[in-house]
DNA sequence: GCAAAACCTACACCAACTGTATCTTTTTCC
DNA sequence: GGAAAAAGATACAGTTGGTGTAGGTTTTGC
């Protein structure tokens, strides 16, 4: 029987995202002392690891679920769960192309900056003029 | 004298992310009309554009606030503005670092998955079992 | 048996917006 | 000129994926 606290430093997880995951539905609800305190065994700190793995891997909550409710029914065919990572893959592929873009465009700014006032300043002048902008970068976030 | 809608157009920014602009300090208020419609003019489509400029490269609103204020004031040194520049050059050569790193195993998830039941789909291997991973990755968030 | 560490709930807050509801102003068209 | 439609106004909730805090309870270790 695993506290909380444990399954915390076993997953590299805080206890409040812990807390959150059940709280959302992702986790679910552990067996309690008499106390009231939280212990889990073993399967869920499988499925707490599974979901950080697929976190780190950029996977997104909703995403994890479906991956969750996937694996929970081992008959089902198999594509569904490879389309997932697909999309995934995709995304991460669109992301990086973005960022090699803006890392030309930083790349510009910093080395064209001279040192002297703002006023002559470059990397003020590229963000003032977008026509200075060598690249289409018209999505946001990254 | 330009509506808000204009604006709106000319920046490619959202009617409310302009308000929300106005509510966090980061335009300032506007003139408006006897019956309270917002009234922009040439400086203020100036400053949206080079928020908006800014974001599409990846600056968080609070460095724009450093680069508007640095912009605001042309006698100042240069170097802080660089200085923001390299920061953020630096963090998006870090997350390119990651998502290289996630492509790598989204790929071979992907390659390795044969199209059968779930049972035995590669994609839910990897993710139950971190030991597999070839990478590390312990950041999270892209 | 008592202090300290770990736990509990409940709620507020973060970025950076976006969406919704309800109402008023402005523009356009006949 | 007057109706209808488009655009604008405010205010507030919701999004994603959590993190932080306050104030109280349980468990653990000596």
């Amino acid at each position: 029987m695993l506290t909380i606290g444990t399954l915390s430093k076993k997953t590299g997880t805080k206890v409040q995202t812990i807390r959150y995951y059940e709280q959302i539905g992702l986790m679910p609800e552990p067996g309690r002392t008499e106390g009231g305190q939280r212990r889990y065994d073993n399967a869920q700190l499988d499925r707490l690891s599974f979901i950080r793995h697929s976190r780190q891997l950029g996977f997104s909550l909703d995403a994890i679920r479906e991956l969750l409710d996937l694996s929970d029914h081992p008959n089902r065919p198999c594509h569904e769960a490879d389309a997932i990572a697909r999309r995934q893959l995709k995304q991460v592929e669109q992301r990086m192309a973005r960022l090699e873009a803006l890392r030309t465009e930083l790349k510009r700014m910093v080395h064209e900056c001279s040192g002297g006032r703002t006023a002559d300043c470059k990397v003020l002048e590229v963000l003032r003029d977008h026509s200075e902008c060598l690249t289409e970068h018209d999505e946001i976030g990254a």
